[in-house]
RNA sequence: GGAGACUUCGCCUAGUCUGGUCUAUGGCGCCGCACUGCUAAUGCGGUUGGGGUCUUAAAGCCCCUCCCGGGUUCGAAUCCCGGAGUCUCCGCCA
């Protein structure tokens, strides 16, 4: 939900960003016009309900003729007064729908363009040397760590198990995850994966994403694609203090129905219905938000660089933001035997959209509330996986370690394919 | 799943039976001022949030806000109906 003062009082910047992101800019003269009504309907209203309370006040005390004339008076008044506050209403309604209808304003600085016109910012270690590499699916397989296969029979396509190193090296990802968060100052948070229709809708992910959300009708609770969501309503309609940011690192399974993208994909866990995931989550002042997504984009490359893959940095493009987010960076991993870079992090800066929306605010030095920043960005999923997997792999098919995770696994340097 | 109780402006709380003077009481906390060698204590004042209007801004004025949504009424914190949440008890179950 973007700000009503920037649209009245700046429309060309909004309307700017409609055209960075490719998308249409009649919604904002919608906006304008919906804004409008809403102020003059609320006008007659309150000019109707004054007159009605004021004569109201007199009742009490009045008698004989006086009062016969007053009750008349009130009687058609209330009926007007009914009136207006029903239109008042609709009004209302429109505006929020109008100001629904329009994404979070495209921070300065981001690319133009759609989903191909994405700025690579850095590059960062070097591409191993590997002849012939395996898929992490072959070599996941050999080390009895991932099986898809029983995933199929027991779930569907796209599910999976992972079992024994596949299941330590996740988990062990994931205590390397928390404990740099842990470091760092943020509260750890194991969240909720069912969430309310308003949790969802407050994040923005029932908008354009709703065909990707699975939905429990019975129950009418949906299933979390990210521990953004909750995080996210987790300080709804509350007032913080927020002197300096608050950092959730939330930890959650996450559900994805990925609807409209068969044939993508379909070997192995890069694109699956339920993967796990550490998901750093920011509450801060507006004017404090840039530097935080810098903040978090330096941790979650950090995380990259403690398990030794190379990487590349992006600055998405404005047409592939998503609703919410006002600037975007991924964090793009090396993934040998497809000699290209996939996705493994993401931090979006979404500003107050989501603040207002969810009402999340904080006092300003005059005691004002305002509407408070957030922030979100991957430190750990499933899919990372894939890129720790292949970038160590050898010749005979065995995985080195990194040694931030050896740990984790028995104190393994080498973890060698079971026969 | 069944029964009952409760939900008031940060927290606690009065008010609901008997509708208007509720422009919501008091305490705690917080802020300011006074007193005080300092602290404490005391006294005085302020302190829900949202929207509109006016304005460079502030102040002012108006409307909404007593869990949410309907209804009754000239008028609802108060009466009626529906819903949500919390708690207690009973039943069932990991």
């Amino acid at each position: 939900m973007i700000d009503l003062r920037l649209l009245r009082e700046d429309p060309d910047t909004v309307r700017a960003s409609q055209r960075a992101r490719g998308e249409s800019e009649s919604v904002v003269d919608d906006l304008l016009r919906a804004d409008e009504d809403r102020r003059a309907a609320v006008q007659r209203f309150e000019t109707l309900r004054a007159e009605q309370k004021q004569l109201g006040k007199q009742m009490p005390r009045a008698s004989g003729d006086e009062k016969t004339a007053l009750l008349q008076r009130t009687k058609e008044l209330s009926a007007e007064v009914k009136a207006a506050e029903a239109a008042a209403g609709e009004a209302e309604q429109r505006l929020r729908r109008a100001q629904m209808a329009i994404p979070n304003v495209v921070e300065q600085g981001a690319p133009a363009g759609g989903e191909d016109d994405y700025v690579v910012l850095r590059e960062v270690g070097a591409k191993p040397a590997i002849d012939n590499p395996r898929d992490h699916l072959e070599l996941g397989e050999a080390l009895r760590a991932i099986d898809m296969e029983r995933g199929a029979k027991v779930s569907g396509s796209r599910f999976y198990f992972l079992t024994g190193v596949g299941a330590l090296l996740q988990l062990g990802l994931f205590q390397l995850a928390l404990a740099q968060a842990v470091e760092y100052g943020f509260t750890p948070a194991i969240t909720p994966a069912l969430v309310k229709p308003e949790s969802m809708e407050g994040t923005g992910f029932l908008g354009a994403h709703a065909s990707e959300v699975y939905r429990l009708e019975a129950d009418d609770l949906f299933l979390v694609g990210t521990s953004e969501v909750p995080l996210a309503a987790y300080h709804s309609d509350e007032i913080l203090q927020l002197d300096s940011p608050m950092r959730y690192a939330g930890w959650s399974s996450c559900f994805r129905r990925e609807a409209g993208s068969y044939g993508k994909d379909t070997r192995g866990i890069i694109r699956v219905h339920q993967f796990d995931k550490v998901e750093m989550f920011s509450y801060c002042r507006p004017e404090e938000a840039h530097a935080e997504h810098l903040r978090l984009l330096a941790w979650e490359e950090e995380m990259l660089a403690k398990v030794e893959v190379p990487y590349r940095v992006i600055d998405v493009a404005a047409g592939d933001l998503g609703s919410s987010a006002a600037r975007k960076y991924d964090c793009e991993a090396w993934v040998p035997s497809q000699g290209r870079y996939r996705e493994v992090t993401s931090t979006s800066n979404c500003t107050t959209f989501q603040g207002r929306r969810l009402n999340v605010r904080y006092r300003d030095e005059n005691g004002k509330p305002q509407t408070a920043a957030t922030l979100n960005g991957t430190l750990a999923t499933t899919r990372w996986l894939v890129p720790i997997l292949e970038n160590h792999q050898q010749p005979d098919g065995s995985v080195r370690v990194p040694k931030a995770l050896q740990p984790y696994v028995g104190g393994r340097d080498v973890l060698e394919p079971r026969r």
